[in-house]
DNA sequence: AAAATTCACGAAAACCTTTTCGAAAAATTC
DNA sequence: GAATTTTTCGAAAAGGTTTTCGTGAATTTT
């Protein structure tokens, strides 16, 4: 019933272990006879090495830890993707668990994959722990030396291997963007107002306003709740103002607003332009083609299991770093062509 | 650098490992004086069992590994979600691998994960595996007494549990739905003609058709290679055939092949209706908003989730269940409706 | 034939933890 | 004060593997 180890083998023969050990290694301590007679035993009886004692021999598993707080998310997706091809191109495994946005199951989790389960850890905050700002967990981590590489939603509290996305220029650009398409009453949907992420764009955006001498009104950033109804806000908030352009800041939302636009009798992007974060699937499909920003989710997956192993495996000492990837604008049909 | 171990603890008070040990578990055996010591130093340095050992000494990890042939796609997105749930309730965590659709990439992370790190496998099979028919790496676990559930993409060789999507009857049902709105001349476009599950859909398809009193017609199946051009193949078809429906076993391909119908100007549902396979994220968002059948993938990870586990616990014998999930039509825009 | 070398294998430590059992020291009972 | 109990701690095993070192036997060298 259970599986087979070493000893079994062992006593099968009645040889000692290290004799078994060095059989299956091949070693030339050993005579061909008894090795090759071990050798086919193991062979027939599907003998494994056992990971978990080699995981405690040699300190190291050959494991990294993933955490993201959505899998249902097309960016996380991406990046779980190329963090999966990098990792395993190096030899490593993933463990990979959700944090669901929340604080508790983060904490949890990491508190698990911090108990030498895996050699390192890549992580994108999850939108609970960011509101509360609370990181005790992961200098805890750092303080027992447990590799780590923030991605996307990370903090300034926690010193480490980081890369974001430039979501300041990101907003900046696609704002200025619109401008040159001629908008310049433009709105911002967000549902990740509290998040580093949410917020860097917003300050782009207000940035790109500013410089083009039209001023912020914080009035035309429509923050959603989980359980709020779009349509009511975007209907209150076009009753208001004035708006030419929407920006989106996810994939969801974008589309959402694209079907209650025309819903609403509204034509995109003639009467109002409209402009998502995240180019996933969605987003090429439905009409007009939304232009969307990609923040390249794959490479970042990659970059993060690469920055990580490098880490990992480095002996010395190695500076932190904190990469800024840069989003593209992909253009499809919801904006107007630039003049 | 290295982690604190209760050696190190031991030593810095002069104790023995198994005081240290007994202290941190609030252990009777020890003196108040003494734990009080132990534990504060403990708490201060973050110290945390380490978990290896412990896996070692209770010859269990409390992880399951899942492996699926494709991240990307929606279905095992959401059946990834749902395992993650379950898993995680009852208490175990997850290690994900992909296959990528590869034997040689399968085979590999079945041997990783047959080693020990995980008391349990949770697997669905990639397309070349079936493709070849090669699944001794499956019985080696099972030799190995590694428990396995295999869900969707299964196999006959393997005797284990499993859970698969009643693809039969999806083919039949939707085949029949059609008909009953009027179609008679009916497409497949199949991506996956050489897996079990589009084998089975086709079947259900003839079934269908047959009872009707329609002759099958081989020439309706169209099969789309990794490289193909799709555009192409519809094109093909429609000039030689007059189809009225078509049903794609895939969400890209509905989506797809919807897109191409626009271009050509057919309409949708009057000329051409459209049923597509996996109920994801697209369908609901074009125009027409696509009829999909829905294999409630979230469930099926659930429930592969939790019958794994009881495996697992469970100590005595345990006869094999092959568990039959239903699919739902979801009707939408881009079929007719029943009369 | 004695000395040196090679061969073939076993013992034991190391990785870290938990737990059982034993034992010394302290406290209690008579 | 002697006998008994309780308190407090340590030694050791177990989990499976690899590797270093040691040892006896066989072989080769002189």
């Amino acid at each position: 019933m259970k599986k087979l180890t070493l000893k079994d083998i062992a006593s099968h023969f009645g040889v000692s272990i290290s004799t078994v050990s060095k059989s299956l290694k091949d070693s030339s301590e050993i005579s061909r006879e008894v090795k090759v007679k071990i050798q086919e035993y193991a062979k027939e009886h599907h003998y494994k090495p056992n990971r978990v004692a080699l995981n405690l021999l040699n300190k190291t598993t050959k494991a990294i830890g993933v955490i993201v707080p959505n899998i249902l998310n097309y960016f996380f997706t991406q990046v779980f993707y190329g963090i999966e091809q990098s990792a395993n191109a190096r030899g490593y495994t993933i463990i990979s668990c959700i944090s669901d946005e929340s604080y508790k199951k983060e904490l949890q989790t990491v508190e698990l994959l911090g108990s030498g389960i895996v050699d390192g850890i890549i992580l994108s905050l999850s939108e609970e722990t960011q509101a509360r700002d609370n990181t005790e967990h992961l200098q805890n981590l750092i303080e027992n030396h447990v590799p780590m590489v923030l991605f996307d939603r990370v903090t300034e509290k926690i010193s480490c291997d980081k890369i974001v996305v430039d979501d300041f220029e990101a907003g900046y650009n696609t704002t200025k963007h619109l401008l040159k398409t001629g908008c310049n009453k433009i709105a911002i949907i967000s549902t990740i107002y509290n998040s580093s992420v949410g917020k860097l764009r917003v300050e782009g955006y207000k940035k790109a306003l500013r410089e083009s001498g039209f001023n912020y009104d914080g009035k035309n950033v429509v923050e959603v709740g989980k359980n709020e109804d779009l349509q009511l806000l975007i209907s209150l908030l076009l009753d208001n103002r004035e708006i030419d352009a929407i920006i989106a800041l996810d994939e969801m939302t974008a589309v959402d607003t694209l079907n209650i636009l025309k819903l609403k009798g509204i034509t995109v992007p003639d009467e109002i332009s409209i402009v998502g974060f995240t180019n996933g699937r969605l987003s090429k499909y439905v009409s007009p083609a939304l232009t969307m920003v990609s923040q390249h989710g794959k490479y970042i997956g990659e970059l993060a299991a690469n920055i990580l192993v490098d880490r990992i495996e480095y002996e010395g000492e190695m500076p932190f770093t904190t990469k800024l990837v840069k989003t593209t604008l992909i253009e499809r049909d919801s904006t107007k062509k630039d003049q």
